[in-house]
RNA sequence: GGAGAGAUGGCUGAGUGGUCGAAAGCGCCCGCCUGCUAAGUGGGUAUACGCCAAAAGCGUAUCGCGGGUUCGAAUCCCGCUCUCUCCGCCA
C-alpha cells in the first residue's frame, strides 16, 4: 500500500512509473473513490457533531421534562440519518481501500524497464560454468535418485510434488539447513522459528491475500494458511507495533517448510526438484530504517550470494526488470543457480526491497525520539531454498561412478565427502 | 473440548447509561526550585482519518473484535477472539 498523501499528491508521476509494470490498475478510478470517500466522511461527521453537541445538551436538561422530550423526538430523525450516512461512509471507505490495494509499488529509478523476464539484467555472475563435472547429468535422471528422493510414494501419500527425502539425501537436506542457519546466525541475523500456519490478517499483511490466494493451501476448518515462504509469519511478528528506532535494523532468518500449490505450473519446470509444492527453505527478513533500505538491499544480497560461494556453486544474479518485478517490490534481485546436468539456471533466492510498502500493509512503524510514528521499510531474500540447491550439488558434483562429493563446507555436517549409492 | 474469571492509554488501575479520550498513580518530556544527586513543585505526555495550500486550529473515530438496544454506550444485550484458573484429552 502506498502512502496515501503521496498517492494524491504525485498521480501522475505514479502512473508513468506504473507503467512499466505488469500490473493493470485503473488510477483514475481509486482517485474517484478517494474522493467520494472523503466527501462521504465529511458528510457523516459534520451530522455527527451536531448529534454529539445536542447529546450534552440533553445531559444537562432534567430528564422527562418537557424540553427533554422535545428534544428526544428532534434527534430521532438526526440519529437515523446519522447511521445512514455511517453505512455509506463505511461502504465508500472499503470501495476506496479494496481498489487502493490495487495499486503495486513503484519501483526504484535503478530498476530497468522492461516487459517480461527476457528483459532481466545479468548484474553479476560467479563461478566458471564450463569447469564442473564433465560427468554432469540431471538430477533426475541419476538410478538411484528415485530411492533418496520418492516422489512416487509422496504422490500415493499426499500427491505430486511431496518428496519424501531419504537416507543420505535426507541427512544432505538436513545438512544444508544447517549450513545456512548457520551462517545467517553469523552473520547477524536472529534465528526464529515461526508458525508455519497463519491467519488472513498475515496473509494480508504481507501480500498473499487477497490476490494470491489461489498459491495457498488453506485450512478451512480453521480459516489458516500453510505459508508460502517464512517471509509471511516472520514479516508479521512486528505487526500493528511501533518499534523503538534505537531496534533498527533488526535482522531475522528463519527455516521452515514453505508449501505453494503452483497452480498452472508444467513440463520441464517441475520435473525433479525443479520445482514441488512443499519443500525446505531458509529465509532472511530485514526492517530497517528508510533512509537505509536500499543499501540494506546490496548487503542482503552480497550476503546470500556468499552463501552459494561457500558451497562453491556457480550463479548469477539477475537485476529484475519493471516488467517482471513482484507487486510490492520497489527493486529485486534473483539469484540463480547453475544446474550442469540440465544446461539451466535455477532461481534458489529473491532478494527484494519493499520499502514501505508492505510495512504500511501490516502496520510496522517505528518512531524517532520524540518524533511521530514512521513507516519502517521491510526487506527479504531467501537465504537459501534446498530443493534447487540441493540439485544443483547433485549434478554439478556428480562424478563418474555415480557418486556425489559434497562441497566442504557441507561435510562435517553430513559426516562424508562422498554421497555413495548404496 | 467443558466450567468459571477477565480484556480500559507506554505500564498499574478507577470508571454500571449523558458533562468520559477517559480519574489516580507510575514511567517519560519540558520548566521551577535546590552546592550536586535525591526530594519537592508547575505543566505536558495516544493513534488514525477529515477540514485547511500548510502550520495552528477545529472535527470525527478508537476503552479486545463485530453486531444490537437507546436521543445518547467504556458502561446494557448478543456473537466472536484472546488471556488466566480448574477439569478432560494429548506430543
Amino acid at each position: 500500500m502506498l502512502d496515501l498523501k503521496f498517492f494524491r499528491e504525485n498521480v501522475e508521476e505514479i502512473r508513468a512509473a506504473l507503467a512499466t509494470k505488469k500490473f493493470e490498475v485503473d488510477l483514475d478510478r481509486v482517485v474517484g473513490l478517494d474522493r467520494a470517500r472523503r466527501e462521504m466522511v465529511t458528510e457523516f461527521e459534520t451530522l455527527r457533531s451536531q448529534q454529539k453537541a445536542a447529546n450534552q445538551e440533553m445531559a444537562k436538561l432534567k430528564k422527562g421534562s418537557p424540553e427533554f422530550i422535545a428534544k428526544v423526538q428532534e434527534m430521532k430523525s438526526i440519529s437515523a440519518q446519522v447511521k445512514e450516512l455511517e453505512a455509506r461512509q463505511d461502504e465508500a471507505e472499503a470501495a476506496f481501500k479494496a481498489a487502493f490495494l490495487e495499486v503495486p509499488n513503484i519501483p526504484h529509478p535503478s530498476v530497468p524497464v522492461g516487459h517480461n523476464e527476457t528483459d532481466n539484467v545479468v548484474h553479476s555472475t560467479w563461478g566458471d560454468i564450463n569447469t564442473l563435472s564433465p560427468h554432469a547429468r540431471p538430477h533426475y535422471d541419476l538410478e538411484w535418485f528415485g530411492k533418496y528422493v520418492d516422489l512416487e510414494r509422496g504422490t500415493k501419500v499426499t500427491g505430486s510434488g511431496f518428496p519424501f527425502f531419504i537416507g543420505p539425501v535426507a541427512r544432505l537436506v538436513r545438512s544444508l539447513l544447517q549450513f545456512f542457519l548457520d551462517e545467517n546466525s553469523a552473520a547477524g541475523f536472529t534465528e526464529v522459528m515461526p508458525p508455519i500456519l497463519v491467519n488472513p490478517a498475515s496473509a494480508m499483511a504481507t501480500g498473499q491475500l487477497p490476490d494470491k490466494e489461489g498459491q495457498m493451501y488453506h485450512a478451512k476448518t480453521d480459516d489458516l494458511y500453510l505459508i508460502p515462504t517464512a517471509e509471511v509469519p516472520v514479516t508479521n511478528l512486528y505487526r500493528d507495533e511501533i518499534l523503538d528506532a534505537a531496534d533498527l535494523p533488526r535482522y531475522a532468518c528463519a527455516y521452515t517448510p514453505c508449501f505453494r500449490r503452483e497452480a498452472g505450473s508444467y513440463g520441464k519446470d517441475v520435473r525433479g526438484l525443479n520445482r514441488v509444492h512443499q519443500f525446505d527453505k531458509v529465509e532472511l527478513v530485514k526492517w530497517v530504517h528508510p533512509e537505509q533500505s536500499f543499501d540494506e538491499l546490496e548487503h542482503l544480497r552480497a550476503h546470500a550470494e556468499t552463501l552459494l560461494q561457500k558451497l562453491g556453486l556457480p550463479y548469477r544474479v539477475l537485476l529484475i526488470c519493471s516488467g517482471d518485478i513482484g507487486f510490492p517490490h520497489a527493486k529485486q534481485y534473483d539469484l540463480e543457480v547453475w544446474a550442469a546436468g540440465q544446461q539451466r539456471w535455477l532461481e534458489v533466492s529473491s532478494i527484494s526491497n519493499f520499502t514501505d510498502f508492505q510495512a504500511r500493509r501490516a502496520n510496522i512503524r517505528f518512531r524517532e525520539a520524540g518524533g511521530k510514528p514512521q513507516v519502517v521499510h521491510t526487506l527479504n531474500g531467501s537465504g537459501l531454498a534446498i530443493p534447487r540447491v540441493l540439485a544443483a550439488i547433485l549434478e554439478n558434483c556428480l562424478q563418474e561412478d555415480g557418486s556425489v562429493t559434497i562441497p566442504e563446507v557441507l561435510r562435517d555436517r553430513f559426516g562424508s565427502d562422498t554421497l555413495k549409492p548404496e
